[in-house]
DNA sequence: CGTACAACCCTACCAAAGTAGGGTGCCCAG
DNA sequence: CTGGGCACCCTACTTTGGTAGGGTTGTACG
């Protein structure tokens, strides 16, 4: 690649779009590397610039509008190369990114010398993707407010049992594995819907969505 | 403040780490800000290294782990300030995070002005926080990977009626919504089971944890 | 010592969720 | 015009979830 190509960036926290475009002007051969934290700003930097060869594009954007950019773009700027940053490890996420036909997805976590190496790689006309059958297996929710049974007011067990109603078990499910009756689950669901004042489970669910047990 | 203070930052993605280290060095006070990574590069760097002024923690550290690493952080160094910053806009997280104790709460989102501002303001012996009433309102869930009902292979009227199943109605409500007969939501409702290949309203939801419809 | 509470068991009952089978009207493609 | 899919309605049934009664044990606390 020559000296002069350039690249943007686009993430909606301005200090991390800042700190990825000065880390790939100083660590990669781009000439100059552009910041820009909505999509209004990219398109107008789009239009009164010359066209950069890399476009690293965040994917979280607000209001999951990064998927729709993403195709907008490649329609606009067939030639650019775009690279998906993600600051989660869902394996859902990285398979969504890669059948809108980017070239590359990168985790934020990853170590300075990946992405200088998956730069390179996207820059040679390869694509970059992690192993996505590998990541299937943890594709957990990794921003869960964590909750304690105390907060909530709930004894030792009727945590525990709680923690496996979220996870969708039913009751007889929850009782064979705690080696329990049917019905002392019922009990313990009961005076756990009580205490967070709710009529059933899946209003509980929906109470404590986005929290983790423990 | 004298030109002798330093700074840590601690976030999960070195990137990001840098890039507000970086800018704390360019834009504020300090005669050094380091960056780690993790909660253990944290305390060796903090044994080795005289204790820094203020410390900038990202709310999202693996594990939830942020919450624990601020009470140990102030029994430990009770005169270093607090400052943590995260990349959503969820009141619960505020709330909690104040109450442990810290000096401030910031969104990455902000513009550098404010980061800056933040950061006189708590340097000065101030604290900075949000009006957390104003954000109760829009508590929602930021991260939430759209999916349309079509990916699902579901009808328009079987995605309608599933998003209400995913914000937990029961097939009354939906029904009286709908003005339709609580046994019509039913038969919508089996074809949706049966096309995730889950059997109860609890597995989808479950299911499709963390997914957003439409 | 007595009280309080958590955890466990039981029977019995009712409401909600889900299934099965059969029927109507609509619209669209072959 | 005919078949298929979709939305809607119906009756009837089974399973699951949740509540209400009452009872036993163990343990922690004043």
């Amino acid at each position: 690649m020559t000296a002069q190509q350039t690249a943007l960036v686009i993430d909606d926290h301005p200090l991390v779009a800042r700190g990825i475009a000065d880390f790939l002007q100083s660590h990669c051969a781009f000439s100059l590397v552009s910041a820009v934290t909505d999509v209004e700003d990219l398109w107008r930097h789009l239009a009164t610039s010359a066209l950069p060869a890399l476009i690293v594009v965040d994917f979280w954007l607000p209001g999951g509008a990064s998927l729709t950019l993403l195709s907008e773009l490649k329609a606009k700027c067939p030639h650019t190369l775009l690279l998906v940053i993600s600051a989660d490890d869902n394996a859902a996420v990285e398979g969504k990114v890669q059948a809108a036909g980017v070239q590359g997805f990168l985790n934020k976590q990853e170590a300075p010398e990946v992405f200088v190496h998956a730069i390179n790689t996207i820059m040679n006309g390869d694509t970059w993707f992690n192993n996505a059958e590998q990541r299937l297996l943890n594709a957990y929710q990794p921003n869960e407010l964590p909750v304690t049974s105390q907060e909530l007011g709930l004894t030792a067990r009727q945590g525990q049992i709680l923690s496996m109603v979220m996870n969708g078990l039913p009751n007889k499910r929850i009782a064979k594995a705690l080696n329990l009756t049917e019905q002392t689950v019922k009990e313990h669901v009961s005076g756990i819907l009580n205490r967070l004042g709710v009529n059933n489970r899946v209003e509980a669910m929906t109470k404590l969505r986005g929290k983790r047990l423990e």
